[in-house]
DNA sequence: CGTTGAGTTCAACAGCTGATGAGTTTCGCC
DNA sequence: GGCGAAACTCATCAGCTGTTGAACTCAACG
């Protein structure tokens, strides 16, 4: 079987410029706003090749936030030194990633998740299922006090990432991470582990 | 002088109809994704009646949030008690403004100041002028540590306002304010008069 | 009465959107 | 060389957008 003739050429990066390019735009200006004519013409492409491979809108907002999202490798370190100090590692370890390439794709994931609603279920079910599950299995935090420490964690973490990268207020949006992580990694550090009203 | 003849009538209620519809709109999509002819839908006009109202979409916007938010009012009545327990004061406060009626124009703001460049810089500019300004005004912190501070505080209170009314992630979507209160309420107590990272 | 002008509607413009399907080029294999 | 298939382009569709200008309705005034 598997009689696979014809062009089976590399593939030369367009695939990967359209993904870059997708990324890019979906960053600055959310899914809904974000069009794939402007897309195909930054990576120097014909609006309908991005179709060809990827399908509609949505499977290419997909495949643009799959890649370079991978919380299954970074959290591990985190979460190893145990829960002295965790506070500050989670928030120095947290702007890392919104600095690195994988911040567009956050910063895309947030500014779309605004203005729509199955990137708006995408984000939550990222963050319960992608972060707060490995939370749970690598410290010992209550499982029934898990998911409202999670949600506290995540109020100021995502408050700091919207602030910083996407409302951009000063001076927080251009501080030093340190500063930031000094000021901000106790009350991370509370939320997980401090006492929870009834 | 003043020649007015004509039709005078109580102009009886389309005005405020199309601002309730645009608020309402405004809030649930964000100001791009709000389509004027919706608009128009819910509040039962022609379309073109709006423009002849507000002259543009960005005129209705404005005219839409102008309105019912008014940090002059309940400001003071948060900074009278002084800086004790002013964190928790705060965040009731806060929450209390996003369950009522302003809290929709609060939603259509923080929505669309995500996508659309002129209505961040709208947010921005509501923050610092019309709610840091008067923090400084009335609470003695250093002038030149304000800025960080009140940043810091944003970070949190725009985080819990994305969580508990964009984003709706559970539990925080839905607790009882005063849980909410007793756990971030010293979050920004510390913010605003704890000590700050070099 | 008739004029006036505000309240309101109709029809249409140009521009953009995601998507489709047929057509063309270009390569790898037999 | 020539066949097959992938990579890629062109033209076009229907639908939506904000905005415009002319037209119509109708209550109040002189």
């Amino acid at each position: 079987m598997a009689r696979r003739t014809g062009r089976r050429p590399g593939n030369q990066g367009t695939r990967e410029a359209i993904l870059d390019a997708a990324r890019a735009a979906f960053a600055e200006r959310g899914f809904d706003a974000a069009s794939i004519r402007a897309i195909a013409g930054t990576a120097g492409v014909d609006p309908a090749l991005v179709h060809h491979y990827f399908g509609s809108k949505d499977q290419l907002f997909l495949a643009a936030m799959n890649s370079p999202v991978d919380p299954g490798e970074v959290l591990p370190k985190v979460l190893a030194g145990g829960a002295d100090g965790i506070g500050e590692r989670l928030v120095r370890t947290f702007l890392g990633v919104w600095d690195s390439p994988a911040g567009s794709a956050g910063v895309a994931l947030l500014r779309s998740a605004v203005s729509n609603d199955w990137t708006a279920r995408l984000l939550r079910e990222f963050i319960t299922t992608q972060v707060l599950r490995r939370v749970l299995d690598q410290l010992d935090v209550d499982p029934a006090e898990l998911p409202l420490r999670g949600s506290l964690i995540a109020t100021q973490l995502i408050g700091l990432a919207m602030m910083r990268h996407v409302v951009r207020l000063e001076p927080v949006a251009s501080a030093d991470p340190e500063a930031l992580v000094a000021a901000i990694g106790p009350t991370v550090q509370r939320y997980l582990t401090g006492p929870l009203p009834t």
